[in-house]
DNA sequence: AATTTAATGAAAAATACTATCAATTATGAA
DNA sequence: TTCATAATTGATAGTATTTTTCATTAAATT
């Protein structure tokens, strides 16, 4: 329901280092810039914020791939199609992004079963999952 | 239902035409290895099936997205989130694409009006659309 | 402390995409 | 047809994005 916002640094460095990975003072740099923002960053914003605080772009690059492979960053498709990445939980849900703000709120309702199935039988499909995004106004923006 | 096969080369032209556009030959056989795909191609696989036929990569990427614009072309993402092109009927649809051979699969059906009434009220978002793309195993791949 | 392993970032390399523009092709009016 | 007009093409250059390389640094382990 709600984005990730107050997450204990903890479950993050345990997440990273359950795979092997540190939880370096850069990787939290880039977590932190996505945790305050709800309305998340395009890569080359998230670089160009980053890069004030030192962080290069290797590792920017890096940090939201290992993030997004953990489920902390979702990617999202703003108003005008630029990609963004977004705070999230770990598992599926779906994106609500504002038009006007880019404002991300995650949401865990799934009920697609009943669509799955008629989608299904009409097409032959075994469908096994979904990406579903949605996008509107905010209650800020409306 | 049923992704566009034996679409009429001519509701195509009319299209282009009706937006000043003209249906060249160019234009014409990047359609046609879309419309003979139901996997649909990568950029980079469209340009070099392409540059067989001596069609330029600038022509490719300006068909590719004049076809998008019509809503003839629209995207897709495979298993391993790699973005794909493949034939459509203009509109809103959903995709379906099989993770083992890439094929899509246009669906129409689309009732998600009582979970985007219920996600309004839990966000206080204004839900105005959304994109559902379905991933599985096509007939073929089960 | 010494060893091992992972991470960083500057730079280079590889890809992806866009813009330019002279030449070509289609369209339509005279 | 002939001429003028407008759109398209594609080679090339330019820009942007992403990945790789690798010497150095930092963290974890013994
Ligand atoms: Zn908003
Ligand atoms: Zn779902
Ligand atoms: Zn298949
Ligand atoms: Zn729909």
């Amino acid at each position: 329901m709600n984005i990730a916002e107050g997450l204990p640094q903890q479950e993050l460095k345990n997440q990273f280092n359950k795979t092997g990975l540190r939880f370096t003072p850069q990787r939290e740099a880039v977590w932190r810039i996505f945790e305050g923002n709800p309305s998340g960053y395009t890569i080359s914003q998230a670089t160009a914020a980053l890069a004030a605080q030192k962080v290069g772009q290797a590792t920017v690059y890096r940090t939201i791939r290992a993030l997004q492979d953990l489920g902390y960053l979702k990617k999202v498709h703003d108003q005008n199609g630029e990609r963004r990445f977004v705070a999230s939980r770990p598992g599926h849900s779906h994106m609500l992004v504002c038009r006007s703000c880019s404002r991300a709120v995650e949401c865990s309702d799934c009920d697609l079963s009943v669509l799955e199935k008629l989608i299904s039988r009409q097409t032959g499909f075994a469908v096994e999952g979904h990406h579903l995004e949605f996008f509107g106004l905010c209650p800020e923006c409306s």
